[in-house]
DNA sequence: ACAAATACGGAGGCATCCTCCGTTTTCAAG
DNA sequence: CTTGAAAACGGAGGATGCCTCCGTATTTGT
């Protein structure tokens, strides 16, 4: 065995691998044109290559969504390791929520995949909702700990309400964080 | 003149407003069934009309959403008035907004309306979203002259962060009721 | 009964969606 | 460098849904 017992043989093809990377720029373009409903069939024209190779990578719509976001949501995940460290724990809290409803208006698409998830089972809570869980779970862990609020919902949903807003309204967004910040301090 | 200045001759034809029943009932159990995206063609066929007729009578999706909904909205809408008149402000407004909830867990369809609304503009916004409107309009204006809530966000905001919790979940939706209601307390 | 006013219905054009499979490309062993 | 099989490509094709348009059928007032 010249290889890793686990792993089998070959290596991935190269152009499998272009091929992916050009998708997913395509997808992200697209998303953020056109929204969480863009045309696959365009994705993959943009991106010079066949539907079968499309779906081949991407099984289903939210598999490239996810794709997609995969990585803004780990910066988000990130940011909110930096926050935790950077502020008390209820700024932290209020700042990464801002954060959120920032990166909602940019990339439209991760509020939509947080309500896409409402309706069935979607391979969503895989990365992209296990990333956001850990994040916001983390900075209500730390708030709740040092005694300044008191919480009884789960934190994801606490990010389904503001992304519900956020989709119409950044500002009302901004101040609905304000009110359940101020909803949840002990008295 | 016979008839009211305005209004113009004829009298609605017994077969259009037959039809018109038909497929209200048809998208009804459509929409109950399948969400807000059940197909228009089906709804038709299950009618037993054509979907020249379907189109006749509801222009667009949303029109046919609204009026299957209707009854919902504006039951909704007398709630708040009734319980305006039984309760302190401020749970007259609790009461409504898990009353709110139910219905949204019945009929899953008038979250996904608030929701659609976010994309563009829509007829929505006519009746259930004017229904909506005035109703927490109403129940947020007593209570803010009351004295006892302070509130800056769009009261129509407030329902969107509750629906998109309670089409996941109605215990955290109706958790959301109180941390809200906390946070708009004036301290 | 009759004509005008209304309403019906579905074919047709267009846009996706997703699958399936014959062809092409890549990789690595010899 | 050859070579053959694994891996990937790509797009035609079948299905469904949207919406419009207009010739045909029904209803209504007189």
């Amino acid at each position: 065995m010249t290889e890793p017992a686990e792993k089998i043989s070959r290596k991935p093809r190269a152009d499998a691998a272009r091929n992916r990377q050009r998708l997913l720029d395509a997808a992200k373009q697209a998303f953020a044109d056109k929204g969480p409903a863009a045309s696959l069939e365009e994705i993959a024209r943009v991106a010079g290559v066949g539907i079968g190779t499309l779906y081949r990578h991407f099984p289903t719509r939210d598999a490239l969504v996810e794709q997609v976001y995969r990585s803004e949501t780990t910066q988000l995940a990130d940011a909110a390791t930096r926050l935790g460290a950077e502020h008390p724990p209820v700024e932290a809290l209020r700042a990464w929520l801002r954060l959120f409803v920032e990166y909602l208006a940019a990339k439209r698409i991760i509020g939509a995949a947080l309500q896409t998830t409402a309706g069935g089972t979607t391979e969503l809570y895989a990365a992209s909702g296990a990333a956001m869980t850990q994040a916001i779970g983390g900075l209500i862990g730390r708030a709740v700990a040092s005694g300044a609020i008191h919480v009884d919902i789960e934190p994801l949903e606490l990010l389904r309400a503001i992304a519900g807003v956020a989709n119409v309204s950044d500002e009302n967004a901004m101040r609905l964080i304000d009110i359940l910040i101020a909803g949840m301090l002990v008295r």
